[in-house]
DNA sequence: ATACTGCATTCACTATTTTGAATATTCAAG
DNA sequence: CTTGAATATTCAAAATAGTGAATGCAGTAT
């Protein structure tokens, strides 16, 4: 039962979900290792709620996986591939838009207005 | 002057441009080779002023560029980074997504329905 | 000039996305 | 069972994107 569907509406989904600068800066942060939401909502200074309507975003679109560990819910990317997609987008807008462009760094991995175990060193 | 722009931005934006089916189709075929509005309009069985609404995204993102040659208006991908983009993102969609997905290959150079004078092999 | 051809643009309308605010859920601890 | 902490969901308003229909414009030929 071979599917007949066209991989351009997928491929345009994808797309969709990565057209968003939060987002993307989401999937850059857990391109470099997992993180909870309070990670992320302190890293991003964002509402609580705007950050898991982004996450749910991307989690719908297939892109980021999550487990859960007591309260806390860690994030990661559902593939490799995409981090490399990532990459090669950021040389794609470097070559098209300009060399000037900054990214933003990935922070320390210890925050200080993160509750997380791993940020408050307990454990 | 060293910018300080985010480069977020710059990449969503490209993100969104590519987050639509017949503007990724459009891309393939350029991939492939430069074409006229009319290839592209006789390929993707469209109205030509809807074409035309596609390209003038791309063009406005910098993703095409374009030529005349007489009445003729040819376009091509800006930057061949661009393919490779294309292509991980295909290799990200068969691995998130699914393997049986199609994607529609590039027809024959020449189109009886098209009448530039490459498919109608004059000149 | 006129007319025709290939392409672009504009306008109006609909559909989708974005965002903030409020609320709900889930788990752990007491 | 109640509380509190971390996260998710819902809802509605505002902004943006998608689409069809009509029209405009630039070349070419007559």
């Amino acid at each position: 039962m071979a599917k007949i569907a066209n991989g351009l509406k997928a491929q345009a989904q994808l797309f969709r979900a990565l057209s968003h600068p939060v987002r993307l800066r989401i999937l850059g942060i857990l391109a470099q290792q997992e993180a909870c939401v309070c990670h992320l909502t302190a890293i991003l200074g964002q509402r609580q709620p705007y950050v898991s309507q982004q996450l749910a975003t991307l989690r719908e679109a297939g892109l980021v996986a999550d487990r859960r560990d007591g309260t806390l819910i860690y994030y990661r990317l559902a593939d490799d591939h995409l981090a490399i997609l990532l990459d090669e987008s950021k040389r794609v807008v470097r070559d098209l838009m300009g060399e000037s462009l900054a990214f933003p760094p990935v922070p320390a991995e210890t925050l200080a207005n993160c509750p997380c175990p791993r940020c408050q060193g307990v454990g």
